[in-house]
RNA sequence: GGAGAGGUGCCAGAGCGGCCGAAUGGGGCGCCCUGCUAAGGCGUUGUCCGGGUAAACCGGACCGUGGGUUCAAAUCCCACCCUCUCCGCCA
């Protein structure tokens, strides 16, 4: 959520940052917005002095009962009585324009950052790094989509995970199925010197999802469990934002670093027929999430460290990459700034995206609450989020079955992977496990 | 799931419907005393919103959450949430 204050001390400069964004639509939001903020503080200044005009009366009243002043304080309880009516009125008047206010400004995305650069939509993303660790010629034997291989390998076994669970669900087996996870203890290792390992519910409330802003524009994309008023979560950073919700944190413990592998749900509800095969989308998949809560002034270098850690993860597994800047009209509604880290599937022949690195600045810490205290300093600020896929299993998967298919349709698994996979160096039909 | 107890400030803990934003103790911070330490003395110690150019200051809100009663609610009533104990069930 912005901070309304700044929209109505910086009106022009909050419009003119959010129109880069290329949503008209926005704009109109920020208006009414405008209008709601300026009714509402009407509205608690008369609210305010109406009821401090009770508080003193009632004051009054006791003075005059003490002095067995009856027929006093029944002439004073009447005039607090018409007070009381005026109050309900105001009142309700109050909680209907605050809560429009705030539907509204939910539904506001955040400012994006100065120094994003200007677009429209994702194809006006920069590439800032990259590509990286690609090889000048693909061999024929890596053009094979890793569903092919998976099926021919025995670790991808989707036609059953369909019949367990309906589309867009996947299932890997043996040799695979490790190393899905083999890959999330490989993240989770090379984070742990800096980031505390958490294991998060995987089930959240209302309140929780709305924190980090997928609620409540983007209910669609979530499952839900409605009989006990339950969200899936569709990522780590959405209980591992709340950690601290509604907590003043000490400056001096700042930056928190967290990191969580948890399994993630998505409903894909836009995107149903888009890469229905392998496992480029899936409604649940594995991730390894890494976060930092910062101050202001921490968050630019953690973003830097951020965006360096899931590189270096990629590169160690030797995979083709790239960085790319995301432009002002395809940021994310929470996001303030982000980077995207692609690698390339010579399978498929795209580029996957694996993480997007992001920098929230207040946006979702003031929906959760989440503040800090300069020590000795009166009052709090709100603090800053940022998070990144360490590592998100389905892709970089994929990713390693393309380009690290050998001739004879084997797959050779990356050195940093090995010791995650009792030893196994490649995967190959010696190794398939049985039907 | 059943029965009972409870949720108050950084912590512990008191709180007849008005004099309670809240006693008292501990902790923290500041000062004093002391050669150092210990002990002691005095003071101070929440958050949010609005007004004010601003420090001062003024008004409002907050005693689990949400409603209600009242001139007035931490205190009374209702609902919900959470915690603890016991029973049941159980990976």
């Amino acid at each position: 959520m912005i901070d309304v204050r700044l929209l109505r001390s910086e009106p022009d400069a909050v419009k003119a940052a959010m129109a880069r964004r290329a949503k008209p639509a926005i704009l109109e939001e920020l208006d009414h917005a405008q209008r709601l903020d300026a009714r509402l503080r009407d509205i608690t200044v008369e609210r305010d002095s109406n009821r401090a005009q009770i508080n003193s009366i009632s004051k009054d009243v006791a003075t005059a009962r003490r002095a067995k002043d009856d027929a006093g304080a029944e002439k004073l309880m009447q005039h607090s009585r018409e007070l009381g009516e005026s109050e309900k009125v105001l009142a309700s008047e109050f909680d209907q324009v605050s809560s429009a206010l705030r539907d509204v400004l939910l539904l506001v995305p955040n400012i994006p950052h100065a120094q994003v650069s200007a677009g429209n939509n994702a194809e006006d993303n920069k590439v800032v790094k990259g590509p990286l660790q690609m090889p000048a010629k693909f061999a024929d034997y890596q053009r094979v989509p890793h569903w092919e291989t998976g099926s021919a390998l025995g670790i991808l076994d989707n036609e059953r995970a369909t019949k367990i669970s309906g589309s867009m669900f996947t299932m890997q087996r043996g040799l695979g199925a490790t190393m899905a996870r083999a890959l999330c203890q490989l993240a989770l290792d090379r984070n742990a010197d800096a980031f505390e390992e958490v294991r998060p519910p995987s089930l959240v409330l209302t309140s929780t999802l709305t924190a980090t802003g997928q609620l409540p524009k983007f209910a669609d994309d979530a499952f839900s469990i409605e009989r006990d008023d339950l969200w899936c979560i569709p990522t780590a950073e959405v209980p591992l934002t709340s950690l601290h919700a509604g907590e003043i944190l000490k400056a001096e413990e700042l930056p928190l670093r967290y990191m969580a592998h948890t399994s993630c749900f998505r409903r894909e509800a836009g995107s149903a027929g888009r890469d229905t095969r392998g496992m480029l989308r899936t409604h649940e998949f594995d991730k390894v999430e890494i976060l930092a809560v910062t101050t202001p002034q921490q968050a630019p270098e953690m973003l830097v460290e951020l965006t360096n850690r899931v590189e270096a993860t990629i590169a160690a597994l030797g995979l083709p990459y790239r960085v790319l800047e995301i432009c002002a009209g395809d940021l994310g509604q929470s996001h303030h700034r982000s980077f995207d880290v692609e690698v390339y599937a010579p399978g498929c022949d795209q580029w996957l995206e694996v993480s997007s690195v992001s920098w929230f600045s207040d946006y979702q810490a003031r929906r959760a609450d989440i503040r800090f205290k300069q020590s000795g300093a009166k009052g709090s600020e709100i603090a800053h989020t940022l998070n990144a896929s360490a590592l998100a299993v389905p892709r970089v998967w994929a990713a390693i079955l393309e380009n690290c298919r050998q001739a004879d349709g084997s797959v050779a698994i990356p050195e940093v992977l090995q010791p995650y996979m009792r030893g196994a160096k490649v995967i190959s039909t010696s190794s398939r496990a049985k039907p």
